[in-house]
DNA sequence: TGTGTTGGCCAACAAGCGTTGACATCACTG
DNA sequence: CAGTGATGTCAACGCTTGTTGGCCAACACA
């Protein structure tokens, strides 16, 4: 968004990919990046409603209102500036029995650069909205994963919010709580400790199923 | 609290430990209890920001400011009704092999009839104080379980935040974000699924520690 | 040059918040 | 019976919130 005033409109018309309704191109997509770019880390360090639009107005260095007229409401703004995708297709091609450190590296690469996973836990403790959308997040994108994992086609859900259970409780204490001792894990110790947890939770077989 | 209408006086007065600045015994303590459970409930449910004084209350059947009478702030209100105890007294002596699962049992026990971790949980992702209340609980009553299990008492704080890591995972997906796959599995397959986890985290020896 | 559209700011609204102090009421003591 | 202190209600304060509508400047196009 910087330096971009002084060619505002040229940029905007140089992308006509999306034919908006006006033939004039916009230039207003700079201050609406800013605007989720505020929110997105507003929402992560606040949670929902700690992070308030005059606060995220001003870290984009606009007013109040022009939120209300870009994104509707607070509700939509946080619709707009939170889209989890959890990239599940860059995973590398592993064998079957090294997916739970695979899983777990990818997922520590995921949280450490993008912000809105951050904010996406954090919301989904107070806002049932923020929930919902988590699981739509499981059901979408981690679900599948189970399922080339796991042998047993019934037991994916099961094994899948097991992972669940340990990836989603990594993020909490580490990038949420921020508790010490979880922080000063390297890397590398966390591979290693929990890899072999995921692999277990997807693929290894276990006495106490219920259907054997 | 119940039944302490008949004789309010006399109760209290027959508790003389803590000498009063007025001889008159207290008839408050019914009301005190109430503002409590009802603060609890709220904080549970709803997070800091949103269990509100009126809400709490109204809950309480009396006036907003008896809240404040009592507990002096909402922070005040907060630091009375959550007071973590994680009872690791009452861990029965089992072998040390089977710590892991009785630890699962324990937490799946106390998560189920004390709101009060919940309410901790909820706030301690929005609020800073309660993030540093749930460090508080770690250092104070986990890490003495992981040190009376974990044979090198150097590794005691890296396994002990490892079990949290599993552990708070758990509570969050299944008493906060109530995530199905999560809520559907019982209380059977949870320990046997998250026992073996527990029992590695904390007494397993591991390749990839750092000082091997 | 004139005109309509877009981007942006300003001021204000109603509602809700935590919090406060004045006033009533009750129980008990002297 | 008078008095005192605890218990509780009522009304309001100052502040922040999300949200709205009006106004102005800059630009695109004729």
């Amino acid at each position: 968004m910087p330096d971009s005033k002084t060619t505002p409109t040229a940029r905007a018309a140089g992308t006509g990919t999306t034919r908006a309704t006006t033939p004039t191109a916009r230039r207003s997509e700079a201050t609406r990046a800013a605007i989720l770019d505020a929110a997105r880390e507003r929402f992560a360090t606040d949670g929902y409603e700690r992070a308030t639009i005059r606060a995220i107005a001003k870290d984009a260095g606009i007013d109040p209102s022009m939120v209300m007229r870009y994104y509707g409401n607070k509700e939509g703004l946080f619709a707009a500036a939170v889209s989890i995708d959890l990239r599940m297709s860059e995973l590398p091609a592993v064998p079957r029995d090294r997916i739970g450190a695979t899983l777990v590296a990818h997922f520590l690469t995921l949280w450490e650069e993008n912000e809105q996973l951050t904010a996406l836990l954090r919301v989904g403790t107070t806002n049932a909205a923020g929930a919902e959308r988590m699981q739509d997040v499981f059901r979408d994108q981690m679900l599948p994963v189970a399922r080339a994992a796991c042998p047993d086609p019934e037991q994916v859900p099961a094994r899948a919010a097991l992972a669940a259970t340990q990836m989603l409780g990594l993020a909490l204490t580490r990038y949420v709580l921020r508790m010490p001792p979880v922080t000063a894990l390297t890397r590398d110790e966390l591979v290693a400790w929990l890899g072999p947890t995921l692999q277990r939770y997807l693929t290894a077989p276990h006495s106490a199923w219920p259907e054997g």
